[in-house]
DNA sequence: GGGAAAAATTAGCAAAAGATAATTAGCGGG
DNA sequence: CCCGCTAATTATCTTTTGCTAATTTTTCCC
């Protein structure tokens, strides 16, 4: 795709901006490409990069200290990712984040666009905006916690992002709805077969 | 306390804001009184309220279809209050809004003042770092329901919030914390004489 | 201060989840 | 295609939680 392709792309994702200010940050984009199993960041390290993925999937985890991996979020296609410790607190990343599959981002430096976004009224309006989505989809997911029960999180799981089950190992997706592997799989099969 | 030095005390509060910025907001709040055990917000009806709360402490709970109530929130001083239901999607809250002790509040209904914030870059930069310390909230209540057990979710409410405790019946935070009133009182006998 | 209502604790039992380990299934590289 | 590694399931046992109900404690309202 051609870089003016790749503006029109934007434009049409992000309604409401116009092509100039797709090109403002766009120009300060840089596309890149992470092979199944690598590793984004590294828990330890600050990366003010903010990006958007085009094509894949990121796991952050947590690493226990008897080296359990703990799944604290999946993001793919569309959707943004960031150390939040490094980009709201200037932190070490307590969590690293991992491509699941050979996965495309457009990166940027967030302490970079961080001024341009806020001089410009259309892109701090967007910015507002994907960040309350970004808060509501935070607020959901607690709700799923205090709401639901384990085999409830996971029957809204299959129902709201199948596609999931197919691109992340379940004992992945288990540590991510707050269970074990061993409990997920119980839990498989009692909602195969009932009673 | 007299406008002026309210104002002033939102000056202090809110590093970063001129006093015209405060007054531009405080014409268009209103104080507002519960008493304890009051609805604020009901279930079912949309606010476009946006609260801080001076003094006092808000429980938000889900009604569930066998008449218990889930707390899927609590805000106490110094934090802001709506319904996110009725400002992020305009929808009818979810949740009913209930103080749990006399309550004081200041209160702007946010379609009025969001354009006035959206035109005052202080006050879109106040709203903005706001908004990711609430966001910055949420993903760490998330990340205690992903990496720690009930009980460790007690204790850490204890040391991070113990005044807490005095102020929200057991019940309600037992629900909190994703757990029944029953468990939670089991919790505590453990911690109170362990093994 | 007394009494009613709500909250908290306790008890008993069933269901679910955690821990650990063994087994089976699936996958990827040579 | 086969080997080896990882994931997934299953098994066993322990711990925790949920549910329901009874009992005790606390709150608060008159």
């Amino acid at each position: 795709m051609s870089p003016a392709d790749e503006i029109a792309h934007y434009v049409h994702l992000f309604k409401g901006l116009l092509p100039e200010d797709v090109t403002q940050l766009y120009t300060l984009a840089e596309t890149k490409i992470l092979r199944a199993g690598e590793i984004y960041i590294q828990k330890g390290f600050i990366s003010q990069k903010l990006a958007l993925i085009s094509q894949g999937l990121i796991r952050a985890y947590h690493l226990q200290d008897n080296g359990e991996e703990i799944t604290i979020s999946l993001r793919w296609e569309q959707q943004f990712l960031a150390s939040f410790d490094s980009i709201i607190h200037q932190k070490p990343s307590r969590f690293t984040y991992q491509a699941m599959e050979d996965t495309t981002l457009m990166e940027v430096d967030y302490a970079t666009v961080q001024p341009i976004i806020d001089n410009n009224p259309r892109l701090s309006a967007m910015r507002h905006l994907l960040l309350m989505q970004i808060l509501s989809q935070s607020i959901e997911r607690i709700e799923s916690f205090v709401l639901l029960s384990p085999e409830e999180r996971y029957l809204r799981l299959i129902q709201e992002k199948p596609g999931i089950f197919n691109r992340v190992p379940n004992k992945h997706i288990s540590t991510f709805l707050g269970i074990t592997p061993v409990s997920l799989s119980r839990i498989r099969k009692r909602i195969a077969r009932p009673r």
